[in-house]
DNA sequence: GAACTTATGTGACGCACGACACACTCCCAT
DNA sequence: ATGGGAGTGTGTCGTGCGTCACATAAGTTC
């Protein structure tokens, strides 16, 4: 598969693109670069000029912030086949975190710059992507009020099933870290999964969490 | 002044228009109609197709939400120089919510094809309101989870200075629907609502509130 | 391997807020 | 005028979760 056909299949998994027309997701595509880094590798900084969207081809990017302690804090990780700076490449606001190469990666890489001449280009894709950041609009008001209103519990469920997408049943992550991502604070996270622990729902390691009972997780995550 | 004219200066209030040029402000605002609503009488209700964007030229719309037990409760009050429906306009999804003319009224009307037609024509315009989309998703994600997470006093009184710029000083709403508004209980609401009173800050009458001390109150949101 | 650092486990306590229960008051309809 | 239904005012209680305070264990550095 080309380069190119390989990004449109990139595209077309990510809701903001899926129902672009084939001809028109392939001259999207066309515009495409790649760019390599090495493990470790700084791919942009919180304050950098947002001027492209990525996709990762291969290898895993770490959306972190700095906390103001100097502690750093992973916010996301992003692997093959992921899209991340949508929003960034349209508006040219600054990125608000940081993105550094958990691991020897590739990139697609889709400037700004082309992307809006192609937007001009085709005002019929334009009135589509306003229509489909509308519903993303739609999407976040309705999710999120509901998802900060939901219990520690359920919150924790959706962020552990989230994280099994991208790490399988071994989630490599500090039970600090997930306090951040829930919101809520360390020790109430620990207990939450000391007794998902004792319900054989999961197992706990320095540093991990094994999954061993998803439909379960998810029945939480539910929430029903 | 014209029609137009007004329109024009109605959505260039509105942030998503703020920021268009006055040709094409001028262009847009000429599509517009008007329609008159006698009180009472209803707009739109949900699940109708959201195919028009309202701005308000005189009266006042309510905009609610039927609950499962019958009971109606007011999400919303849009006074003149207000817009809403910037949305659906652009997606075309179902209404969410009913708009009832809470008094005699008269609002403009942009159409949904007439706003889509424009933009395929002025695809500079399209990719500046995609801009706009985009700062808002952004503005959403960081203000959402900030404001549910405040407390209580902080989220009522924010709530209490938005009202107060469609009702003055005198707002006119329940305690129920007030606690609706801020995701609390009406006794909670209540409780804030008399250690403010005995402050001075506002008087409560049955369906009615007093502000007294708006700075009070907006020093209050602020949290700081 | 000794001293540190980082991650985890657990108890005690407090607070904010929701749930329930009831009293009171105003308005309206018959 | 009288009964009923909103809207309001307040007390009590339960609970979820944050905070503080330590203890333990697992790495890391020298």
């Amino acid at each position: 598969m080309s380069k190119q056909a390989e990004f449109a299949v990139i595209l077309k998994m990510n809701p903001m693109f899926a129902d672009l027309g084939a001809d028109q997701l392939q001259r999207l595509s066309s515009l495409c670069h790649t760019q390599q880094l090495s493990s470790g590798e700084v791919l942009f900084q919180k304050g950098d000029a947002g001027d492209a969207l990525f996709g990762v081809r291969r290898g895993q990017i770490r959306i972190e912030t700095g906390a103001p302690d100097g502690s750093r804090l992973t916010l996301n990780f992003m692997g093959p086949g992921d899209l991340f700076g949508e929003v960034a490449v349209l508006d040219g606001q600054d990125r608000t975190a940081d993105a550094t190469a958990g691991e020897a990666s590739e990139l697609f890489v889709l400037r700004r710059e082309d992307f809006l001449t192609f937007l001009e280009r085709e005002p019929k894709v334009a009135v589509r992507l306003i229509e489909l950041l509308c519903q993303r609009i739609r999407w976040q008001s309705e999710r999120m009020e509901e998802s900060v209103l939901q219990p520690l519990p359920v919150r924790l469920a959706r962020r552990l099933c989230a994280l099994a997408e991208d790490f399988g049943s071994e989630v490599h992550i500090s039970q600090e870290q997930l306090g951040v991502f829930v919101g809520a604070a360390r020790e109430s996270v620990n207990r939450q999964l000391q007794t998902w622990r004792k319900d054989g729902i999961l197992d706990l390691q320095r540093g991990r969490i094994l999954l061993h009972n998803m439909p379960k997780l998810t029945a939480v995550a539910r929430n029903d």
